[in-house]
RNA sequence: GCCGGGAUGGCGAAACUGGUAGACGCGCCAGACUCAAAAUCUGGUAGUAGUGAUACUGUGUCGGUUCGAUCCCGACUCCCGGCACCA
């Protein structure tokens, strides 16, 4: 062994070993408690970056840990292939999607390699592999047939000049990012999954999740919106229909002096063939609703529809108007107007002369000024005829009952969260399997044609979808009737194939069926690491996923992932780190200076893994300079010359006092980072209580046989506990150790010796009046009353007492004294 | 606007259950080694006063609870993240 740290050689000597050994191949194996320790997977677009580094290395530190604990570890890696980044440098530079991303990920794979990351390479995943996305295909078949899935017309971003659909991000101010068009809305007929039909079990489900964050389960809450509501009708005179409204607020149904309906609402419609001078305000709805941010900033406007509605109560006439900040896919496009006591219909009102009637009052009897604003708390009603003096929740109840007995409408839940749409108009993503057949309809591709194959020779410009291009592709017979047809030619979201990976992972291998029962082995995923942007979609599309295949018999858990840990942000100079700003560093040029070691450590190190990241040059040297330290002080020990290798027997020994503080100190750091690993998830003070140990050692001089033998078992802790986050030089201070043919990634976690925990005496604090005044060492076992005695010893504490009597003495056990006067 | 999180030395941070504020690292200062530099090693490093022991102040601001508050409560300021016409 060298004298001086040496990364480069050391790093790929272990991972020899690994690969050569297997070591991190996972078994399934019934008699052992198992462990999934899943990292999001990567897109493939090039490189890898600073965040990536950032979410592996927590992973695999807690996936080593774990596997030291015993437990049975799987750790997979795979790819999130399929999407539009490959389809754009296909463009740019004329390679095929494909292509450009099998050569990405065999140099993203080997990078991840260098960085020594424990996977069990074996169950890699690509998901634009016809072998993974024709489980997704075969999967939504069986949607299909549950009536799970289904066809509507719904809007996309559309460039007239460039004759194609444009994914959000391809609009830019609302103009196409190549041609500088205008984009306008277009609808088109695409595929959905009924995600609102779980909503309920989502929105439940998340109270059984406590590993999972706390902002995460909000967010994902909010994002779902659960309210609880009253329908109702209101006649409309001169119009068949009665016009159903969605309220939240049934205990303000008196205050109600207009009706509002989205523009796209059938009674909008009707109006416009009545009065075709509402045409226009109706169509610049419809327009402007293309692009969701122009929402943010747009007034609210209206126009009066004509139509009179009747109050369900009262029987008065009340004006139905259009407005454009009534949303059609909300409840039922159509809300009762009550301005008095909501803040939108208030500004709606007052900007049209509408009246504004109050029907709700502050409960301490105040006025409330409603020329200013709307009073939107909940109170007790008035001007209310027979609820007068109700509070809410009597009032709700009692309008709700009323309108139910007279067949008028009921209470109702409804959700914020959308259907999901999964058609996208693009090249690379999975086919959706379905042929559209003159005389047949919608038919779904027979399963024994799965997968359907993405054409190798699809010209990604042009009109419409890429695939409608592809006449290999697109012309097919129809499975039923044998007539000539056409197949879909939209891809799936690519959303699709991040929601199940985590279980295919678990049996990748099975040519036969989606998943086998090596899943209900593996999952739930017991902990998952990545990102906080993808605490909605991803992490909520994987929820419903999970339920989906739960309900299709395929797996047995109801959730898919038991803890997760959402990593902060790598930031530079206080900024996310990104391309167009100019900041990131990049990883392989750190590794090939530093060794991956230094850089898996400075970034455990820097932060706690949930907070943002501050990169530091010098942090990276500073994590290095511990390596080298750490490498030299094993290197001195065991080449000290004319003394035999210290040993366990010796520990056995009476040892002096320095000899049995090193030892306490040793076994107090193996306990603290244990917990560190194991509960807190805070690898930056296990690593910090790691270096105080080998600054104490470093000043630990005793040679002696005993002294030897403790320094030996102190720095074999030393590298078992540093293992999981360096895992390169640990192998290699573990040979050097004396442990020649262990590998240290194999060995079991140490135990915490309880009898060097053991202390005769210690120190406590002297306090006066709550303030620090002096410390003094007393014996562990001492009584309360030798302990208040030897405080009020004390020459500071004296000095601080100034000859005045003593109201009280507080002792807290083995942390100190405070004496009240 | 609503929801969630945060604010601690020059910097990243620590203090886990209300009990020594600033562990550990970076940076900086001084010293050792060196012809010199780098590397390495040793010591110092919240502010103010003092040669010093020490004292006072100090965890965004103001107030409260407590023997004792970075931690709990109330009000506020600023920063970050999410949602946003959801009836």
């Amino acid at each position: 062994m060298e004298e001086n740290y040496q990364p480069q050689l050391l790093e790929q000597e272990a991972q020899a070993v690994w690969k050569q050994n297997k070591v991190f191949r996972a078994v399934e194996d019934t008699s052992r408690e198992k462990y999934y320790c899943l990292s999001m997977f990567p897109y493939p677009s090039g490189r890898l970056h600073m965040g990536h580094v950032r979410n592996y290395t927590i992973g695999d530190v807690i996936s080593r840990y774990q596997r030291m604990q015993g437990r049975n570890v799987l750790q997979p890696m795979g790819w999130d292939a399929f999407g539009l980044p490959a389809e754009n440098a296909a463009m740019q530079r004329g390679i095929p999607p494909a292509d450009w991303t099998y050569d990405n990920i065999a140099y993203m794979r080997d990078q991840l390699q260098r960085l020594g990351f424990a996977y069990d390479w074996d169950r890699e995943i690509a998901t634009c592999d016809p072998d993974y996305y024709r489980w997704e295909q075969w999967f939504f078949l069986r949607l299909l047939e549950k009536g799970l899935v289904y066809r509507k017309t719904s809007p996309v971003n559309w460039c007239p000049h460039d004759q194609t659909v444009l994914a959000n991000e391809q609009v830019i101010d609302g103009c196409c990012w190549r041609c500088d068009t205008v984009v306008v809305r277009k609808e088109i007929s695409q595929w959905f999954l009924r995600i609102t039909q779980y909503a309920e079990e989502l929105l439940q489900e998340l109270d059984h999740l406590p590993g999972w964050p706390e902002q995460v389960r909000v967010m994902q809450q909010n994002w779902i919106g659960r309210s609880t509501g009253l329908e109702l009708d209101f006649q409309v005179e001169g119009h068949a229909d009665p016009l159903r409204v969605y309220t939240t607020r049934p205990d303000t149904l008196m205050g109600v002096t207009y009706l509002a309906v989205a523009a796209e609402h059938p009674l909008a419609q009707s109006a416009v063939a009545l009065r075709p001078e509402i045409a226009a305000f109706v169509d610049a709805c419809k327009q402007t609703q293309a692009s969701e941010a122009a929402l943010e900033t747009m007034e609210k406007r209206g126009v009066d529809s004509g139509y009179l509605a009747i109050h369900p109560l009262t029987g008065e006439q009340i004006p139905v108007w259009i407005a454009n900040f009534v949303l059609m896919g909300y409840g039922t496009g159509a809300v009762m107007s009550v301005p008095a006591h909501d803040q939108r219909d208030w500004d709606f009102a007052r900007h049209y002369g509408l009246p504004i009637r109050q029907v709700i009052f502050p409960k301490d009897g105040t006025e409330v000024d409603l020329v200013q604003q709307a009073y939107v708390d909940k109170g007790i009603l008035g001007n209310s005829g027979q609820w007068d003096g109700l509070d809410f929740t009597a009032a709700f109840d009692a309008i709700a009952t009323h309108i139910e007995s007279m067949g008028r409408g009921q209470r109702k839940v409804n959700y914020r969260l959308r259907d999901w749409g999964v058609s996208r108009q693009r090249y690379w993503g999975t086919p959706i399997p379905v042929i559209d057949c003159s005389a047949c309809g919608t038919v779904p591709v027979p399963d024994a044609d799965l997968p359907v194959m993405l054409p190798k020779d699809a010209q990604l410009e042009g009109q419409g979808s890429p695939l409608s291009r592809s006449a290999a592709f697109l012309h097919v017979r129809c499975p039923r009737c044998n007539a000539e047809a056409r197949r879909e030619t939209d891809t799936f979201d690519t959303f699709m194939e991040s929601s199940w990976y985590y279980a295919r992972y678990t049996c990748r291998d099975n040519a036969d069926a989606m998943l086998d029962a090596r899943a209900n082995y593996w999952l739930p995923v017991d902990h998952y690491i990545g990102g906080i942007e993808h605490a909605i979609l991803h992490l909520l599309y994987a929820r419903f996923y999970h339920k989906l295949m739960r309900d299709a018999g395929l797996v047995s858990s109801p959730e898919p992932f038991a803890n997760l840990l959402t990593q902060g942000m790598v930031l530079k100079d206080g900024s996310k780190m990104s391309k167009s700003k100019g900041n990131t560093v990049d990883p392989e040029a750190l590794i090939e200076r530093y060794g991956a070691d230094t850089v898996r450590l400075f970034m455990m190190f820097a932060a706690p893994p949930e907070q943002s990241l501050e990169w530091s040059d010098s942090g990276v040297e500073g994590a290095n300079r511990f390596l080298r330290r750490l490498w030299r002080q094993v290197f001195m020990h065991v080449n000290h010359p004319g003394e035999q290798m210290g040993r366990a027997d010796f520990l056995q020994a009476s040892l002096s006092d320095s000899q049995r503080d090193l030892r306490r100190q040793v076994h107090e750091t193996l306990r603290k980072v244990t917990d560190d690993f194991g509960r807190r998830f805070t690898f930056n003070t296990a690593i910090a209580a790691n270096m105080e140990l080998l600054n104490a050692l470093a000043r630990f001089e005793d040679v002696s046989p005993v002294g030897r033998a403790l320094r030996q078992e102190a720095l074999e802790l030393v590298t078992l506990m540093l293992a999981p986050v360096v895992p390169h030089i640990a192998h290699a201070l573990w040979q050097l150790l004396g442990h020649e043919g262990e590998i240290v990634a194999q060995c079991r976690w140490p135990e915490v010796d309880a009898t060097a925990l053991v202390q005769d005496s210690l120190e406590l604090m002297l306090q006066v009046n709550g303030k620090l005044r002096s410390k003094m060492s007393v014996s562990i076992d001492a009584a309360r009353e030798t302990i208040e005695q030897q405080a009020l010893a004390d020459a500071n504490v004296i000095r601080f007492l100034d000859g005045q009597p003593v109201k009280r003495i507080i002792i807290v056990p083995g942390k100190l004294v405070n004496i009240v006067i």
